[in-house]
DNA sequence: CTGAAAGCGCTAACAC
DNA sequence: GTGTTAGCGCTTTCAG
């Protein structure tokens, strides 16, 4: 029932249509009769407000697109995504603001991506979050030049006239500590795996792990790098075996991998945290339930989710929030360190 | 830059304003001449049409949205959802259709319910999706007769006047033939654990249970009520064992309470097959991966996420599609009966 | 404080 | 074929 319109509510009230639309915005200025009118014309019309009407006059949609540059089975899949998302639509339900799910996976200039964009361009959203794994996709620079656009994790650097904002865990401080950790617990030959070098938090991890083993005068025993897949953890475990280098433990870029790893290790006869001890990265839900324990770090995903909201929330309202918004992680110390 | 309008488009291809309109709209009744300048005049400007204006004119929103009953934290941490959400985003990927999500997690009348209601009401969206393992709530009436409404899983009936559809997996028939596969495997003192009684998946699946009984001619061993919780088919199985009820199966409504369930009567001492048979439902992830691997009944949810799109789809294009689709479910056998 | 009137950008008759 | 003319329902000066 939108069918009841501003003028029926204003005559049914016995005002002027424009009286209506101040107290449907609060406006200060109308008599109380008058409001108390409207409002109940308001409830006996079981009035609503056309959305369209108002973007129209207004020019802004109050609506916000959670851009999603992944394979849906993959977002859906991964529990980065997940919590992400679910910080974000929770601080979004006290704003008024409602978020579209556009799927961009695919080429950049494909179908979907023209899809996303058009959207953003004819007004249909005021501001859109980014979540990927990935690097900044170029059309993400033509978007970000029309309207705010909030990143998870750190993107690419975009064009200057961009407004971009990112929110991200503290990668490199997350990774100097669990290196630390390392350090502190007596190891002094310590290798890593990293994530993919062309993700800007991968390289972050091993920047992190490079200045606490350099903090303690050490040298890494060995850097093999990885894709996050659980397959190449395995493959970079054998690799360090096979290399002969000799370490006593091993700081992994994701719990993905250092499960993996964790496994070869202990099927070439190795103990965990024995002979080797290991720290992932992510708290990712195997790492508490591996055998052992695994200890790693945790991002504030959650949180993640809800700083990029409430960045959206004030670059709309007019503020200027910080471009940059770094969380702190936390190290989990469980069995394997 | 959605700041061009189309009448600056239609200035600069030296047309009227409705001869942009058509060549928009894909009108047959356009000289050659008249498309080429238009299309010429809208790259030239970059131009995008705005769809507040669009949507007020011809008033419908191509918009949907998606009304997600759950918890947050609940509704991405459940596969079933993933999957459900993922063949719908899929299959609207193909349409000019975007996708809103919607929580209405809460009272049905709280502050979450009516900011979705008079979100549909106010002509924000021109259909709605829900997904939740609960039965109709109430608030969902209302939109109904407002909007077409698909869900996944059968629903509450609604009023009549409301254009309700739903897609489901065919539940009764799954446990059908579940039960089915454990009397074929010899078992003939079979029990069963149950849904929640007020789900009505859960009565669907009892229901074939029981049908596959009564055509071998046999007696339940026993049936105990289960909330598909782990922790409720833990307890159901030790409710089981503590009857001193005879039993060689059981047929469980979940994966979840099966793998439970299971777990407890191997802490008894019981074999799982060799004692007592076990079939689960959903094949959840879990289930391949339990010890022994749990022979379940797998459901279609990307394709069943698809389906609910088409039907939407078509009930949006004036078609008629059928208010009930159900997908046929398949047995999967692998170690435990 | 309140009403009248103009206009947001587009579609859809309706004439030409 | 194509241009002209009304609105779609709301916000917003601008008088009063």
């Amino acid at each position: 029932m939108a069918r009841a319109t501003i003028d029926e509510v204003a005559a049914a009230a016995g005002v002027g249509r424009s009286t209506v639309s101040r107290v449907l915005n609060g406006s200060p200025a109308v008599s109380p009769e008058a409001r108390a009118a409207v409002e109940q014309a308001i409830v006996d019309l079981n009035y609503a407000p056309s959305r369209a009407a108002r973007s129209l006059a207004l020019k802004h949609a109050h609506a916000l697109a959670l851009i999603v540059p992944e394979d849906l089975e993959r977002f859906f899949g991964d529990p980065f995504f997940a919590e992400v998302m679910t910080g974000i639509t929770r601080r979004l339900q006290e704003s008024d603001y409602v978020l579209n799910l556009m799927v961009a996976s695919g080429p950049a200039d494909g179908a979907a991506a023209r899809k996303v964009s058009s959207f953003v361009r004819n007004g249909g959203v005021d501001g859109a979050f980014v979540i990927s794994h990935h690097t900044g996709d170029t059309f993400l620079e033509q978007i970000a030049k029309a309207i705010p656009v909030v990143f998870g994790g750190r993107p690419d650097p975009l064009g200057a006239d961009a407004s971009v904002y990112f929110v991200d865990a503290d990668n490199e401080e997350g990774a100097y500590r669990a290196t630390q950790h390392l350090i502190d617990t007596g190891r002094t030959r310590i290798a890593t795996i990293t994530g993919p070098q062309n993700m800007t938090a991968a390289q972050e991890r091993l920047d992190g792990f490079r200045r606490a083993l350099a903090g303690a005068g050490l040298e890494p025993a060995a850097i093999v790098v990885g894709d996050y897949s659980a397959a190449s953890g395995a493959d970079a475990a054998r690799e360090l075996l096979a290399s002969g280098a000799s370490f006593d433990a091993i700081f992994i870029a994701n719990d993905l991998m250092a499960i993996a790893a964790m496994r070869v290790l202990q099927a070439a006869g190795l103990s965990v945290p024995g002979d080797v001890a290991i720290v992932g990265f992510d708290d990712a839900a195997v790492a508490a339930q591996a055998e052992p324990a695994l200890t790693t770090v945790r991002q504030p995903l959650r949180s993640q989710g809800e700083a990029m909201a409430d960045v959206m929330l004030r670059a709309l309202a007019g503020e200027h929030p910080p471009a940059e918004t770094i969380l702190p992680t936390s190290l989990i110390v469980r069995e394997t360190a």
